[in-house]
DNA sequence: CTAACCTCATAACAGTTGTTATGCTATAAC
DNA sequence: GTTATAGCATAACAACTGTTATGAGGTTAG
C-alpha cells in the first residue's frame, strides 16, 4: 500500500467520525481508533492536524468536482448543466456524507480565514466551470442571451448548495425527484424558448 | 438589569467570539474575557455550556424570525412574499454576522442528532410560514394553483439559504441587488401571469 | 442591625487535546 | 549478515477544556 493511500485512509476514518460524531470531537485519538490503529499512524503521515483537515477538505472539493465531470460526459445541451448541478445534490447516501462533511467544514471555517478561504477557491474554481458552460449554451442559443452568466452561475451553485442544506435542516426534506424539480424549474427561467416576465431583468 | 438581559449579554458576546475566533474556540473563558467578567458570571446564569449554545442557537432563530415578521407587515401580495424571503438574506453587516454564527452552529450539529433536531424544528417552523403564504397567494390568484406550497416553500427557503452562503463561499459574491434578483426571479415563474414551459410539471 | 440572597471572582479539579520523543519490528539494500 | 529505513506503538508533555466549590461584596427584607 502506497503513501498517498494510507493518508486517504487516514482521511475516510476522519470522514466517518465526522459523519459520526462532529468535527470537534474528531480528535487524532479518534480517528486513529475508528482506524483500528493508535495515534502514531496519523502523525507519521501528517504533519499536524491542520494538515489533516486540509487533506479531508480536499478530498471533498475533489470527489464533487470528479462527479461533475462525469456528469459532464454524460449528456448534451440544457440537461447536461442539470446534470453537472445535480452531482452536488444528496440523492444518495454517500453523498448525503459528503454534504455533512462539507457543512461540518464550512461551520468549522467561521472565524478561520485560512480555511475559509479554501472554500472560496474550490467555490470559484466550481463557479467558473457553470460560468463557461452557461456561455456555450448562449452560444448554441439554448438559453436567453439578456442574462449575465456571472450572477447565474452564483445563482445555480446558490441554490444547488441551498437545496442540499434543505435535507440536513427540514423536518419534511424534499425526496430526490422533487431536489431535481426545483433546480429544473429554475433552469427553465432561462431558457430562451421561455416567455420573460415583467420585472427581473434591470 | 435583569437576569434575562444578562443572559442576553452572555449570549451577544459569544456570538461576537464565534465570528471572530470560531465555535470550537469559543470557551467559557473566551466569552467571559469578550464580556470582561470572568467564568462566575457565565456559569452562574446558565447551568452549562450545552445550555448556553441552545440559547445562543434560539437567538439566531428568534432574531430571524422577528426579521421575517416585520417584513410581513410591510408590504403586500407577491412582495410581501418577497421582504419575507428577503429577511434572511446578508444584506447587511448584522445580517452577515447571523448567518456566520447559524453556518458555524449548522456545522457543529452534525454528529448530534439533538442540536440538528433544533435545527429542524425551527426550519419546520419558518416552512409553515411560507406554505401559509403560498396557500394565501394562491387563493388571491397572484401566483398559480398548480403548484405545490409544500414543496415550493423548500425551495424558496433553500434558495435563501444558499444565497446567504454564497456570500461567504464566493470569491466574488453576490451583491445585495443580485441578491434580491435572484431571489425575485424564482418568484416570477411561480407567478399565475407566467408563460408555463413544457417540463417541470409531472 | 442582622440575616438572607443575588452576583460574581477565584481557584482547584479531572479529563481531553495536539504534539513530541523514544523505541520496537519488519522489510529492503548492500 | 549487517545496516538503514519506513511504519507504527507507546508514553509523556504542557496547554486547555468544562465543571464545581468556596467565599467575598453588595443589596434587599425583616
Amino acid at each position: 500500500m502506497s503513501q498517498q493511500d494510507r493518508r486517504l485512509e487516514v482521511s475516510e476514518a476522519a470522514w466517518r467520525v465526522i459523519v459520526r460524531e462532529g468535527l470537534d470531537r474528531t480528535s487524532m485519538r479518534a480517528i486513529a481508533q475508528e482506524l483500528g490503529c493508535t495515534t502514531g499512524v496519523v502523525t507519521h503521515h501528517f504533519r499536524d492536524k491542520q494538515e489533516l483537515i486540509l487533506f479531508a477538505l480536499n478530498q471533498v472539493t475533489q470527489r464533487l468536482q470528479k462527479r461533475m465531470q462525469a456528469a459532464t460526459e454524460q449528456a448534451r445541451g440544457v440537461d447536461r448543466l442539470v446534470e453537472m448541478l445535480s452531482a452536488f445534490l444528496p440523492l444518495d447516501t454517500q453523498r448525503q456524507d459528503i454534504v455533512k462533511v462539507w457543512v461540518a467544514f464550512l461551520g468549522y471555517a467561521i472565524g478561520r480565514e485560512s480555511l475559509m478561504a479554501e472554500h472560496q477557491q474550490s467555490g470559484a474554481q466550481l463557479r467558473q466551470v457553470i460560468i463557461q458552460e452557461l456561455k456555450a449554451l448562449q452560444s448554441a442559443k439554448l438559453i436567453r442571451a439578456n442574462i449575465e452568466p456571472e450572477l447565474e452561475a452564483n445563482a445555480l451553485l446558490a441554490l444547488v448548495n441551498g437545496v442540499s442544506l434543505d435535507s440536513l435542516i427540514q423536518s419534511k426534506p424534499l425526496s430526490p425527484d422533487q431536489q431535481q424539480i426545483v433546480i429544473r424549474r429554475y433552469v427553465n427561467e432561462l431558457l430562451s424558448t421561455h416567455a420573460i416576465p415583467g420585472s427581473g431583468n434591470p
